[in-house]
DNA sequence: TGCTGTGAAGTGCTTCACAGCG
DNA sequence: CGCTGTGAAGCACTTCACAGCA
């Protein structure tokens, strides 16, 4: 745990907003602000004021009563609270569409978060390049886990594959699996799953426009 | 409002696990399971049993007592509720990399959610044909979405970009916005944005792994 | 004075526990 | 007898309100 933390206890639906904040700071140190406080800052991520302070408070103070937050410092001190501050090394598991659609994605290689392994089960892959990078078959995860100390599995096959996908990333000792597959996959407790469903956000885009008719 | 909604208000966490009940549902039905009771669903979901009923009894009574839930008429159930059991029109602003990848990706047009209008504002792209789609000027959508009845705007633009492609879309009368760029929006408050953000669920993996380390 | 940091109060979602029905 | 549907209890997060510091 990080020596900064104040609580045992972080709401998962804090890391979510600290997401927020650091994108909302950089779009501020974007046009050039330095200091903001809680409520135009909360404002701009659409919640109060109160939350931003509780949020930042977990991890410390870092603001200066009667002024604010400086803008760099913060984005600074939070992404040095969730450990984003450093690189991550990423194996990609299924290279169709949408695995090449993230490869091509360069801001996650821009934040940190570096696709060092590609592979898919389709002998007709194996062997391919993509982005200086040679397609490997899933079963050879495991020894390239191992060796390249990845700590992040992504999930892009098809739904019925994504379970078999994540064995596999379990299999290489790996914790963290973000999932773009739709679908749910069984782990042990110890690993943490992460779910990116775009239905969950085009559902309730729906579900609104009709419940507001 | 749908005829079958039994109360008026619906929390929004309940519609997001809904989406994840179809995709289960779905695995199931391809499965060949008929037939499935709330314990089950709920764990391949990942929540609790009275979570799983209680979600659902905000619409209706779906299921038999002593028996559970038929697999297919559950989906139907939901999605009709939902409003998704129809084809949704989106229009797709900003045609990069990202934008591209959102045009291939198969899923959405399988699942009734069309991209019948792409737009950009970059001259060079202006003009070309992407999946039998003209790339149209954004100036330009206001006058397609009155003539298409477009629903959904889906913004794919670097996040500088985001904010003045949210403004055309609420100026065509769109009420619904799905924002793929890592940048927060404002918009009037009749308008609802969903955001899909893939770095909130990175630092959610980043955090929980160095908290157990 | 202005804004942060924080205990206390408020709110809403989740879980429990069981009545009710097939 | 088994599982759904649901009021009541529990719990966690959010918001309030203000003490405390620059």
């Amino acid at each position: 745990m990080p020596a900064s933390m104040k609580s045992d206890h972080i709401p998962r639906a804090t890391i979510q907003r600290l997401a927020i904040y650091v994108q909302v700071l950089e779009a501020l140190a974007r046009d050039g602000v330095k200091v903001v406080s809680s409520n135009p800052l909360a404002e701009a991520c659409g919640v109060n004021g109160s939350q931003v302070r509780k949020d930042l408070a977990y991890f410390g103070e870092f603001g200066t009563r009667g002024v604010g937050y400086n803008v760099e410092a913060l984005i600074r001190a939070i992404t040095r609270s969730l450990g984003v501050d450093r690189e991550w090394k990423m194996a990609l598991v299924g290279v169709g569409n949408l695995g090449r659609a993230i490869l091509n994605h360069g801001e996650f290689r821009a934040r940190g978060f570096n696709i060092i392994g590609l592979f898919d089960c389709d002998p007709f892959k194996i062997g391919e390049n993509m982005h200086g990078l040679e397609v490997k078959c899933t079963e050879d995860l495991k020894d390239f886990a191992a060796e390249n100390q990845v700590e992040i599995g992504v999930i892009a096959t098809p739904p019925e594959r994504a379970q078999r996908a994540a064995g596999h990333i379990v299999d290489a000792g790996i914790k963290s699996i973000l999932n773009f597959a739709p679908a749910r996959v069984r782990t042990p407790e110890r690993v943490h799953v992460e779910y990116v469903d775009f239905f969950r956000h085009l559902y309730s885009l729906a579900f609104e426009n009709i419940r507001t008719d």
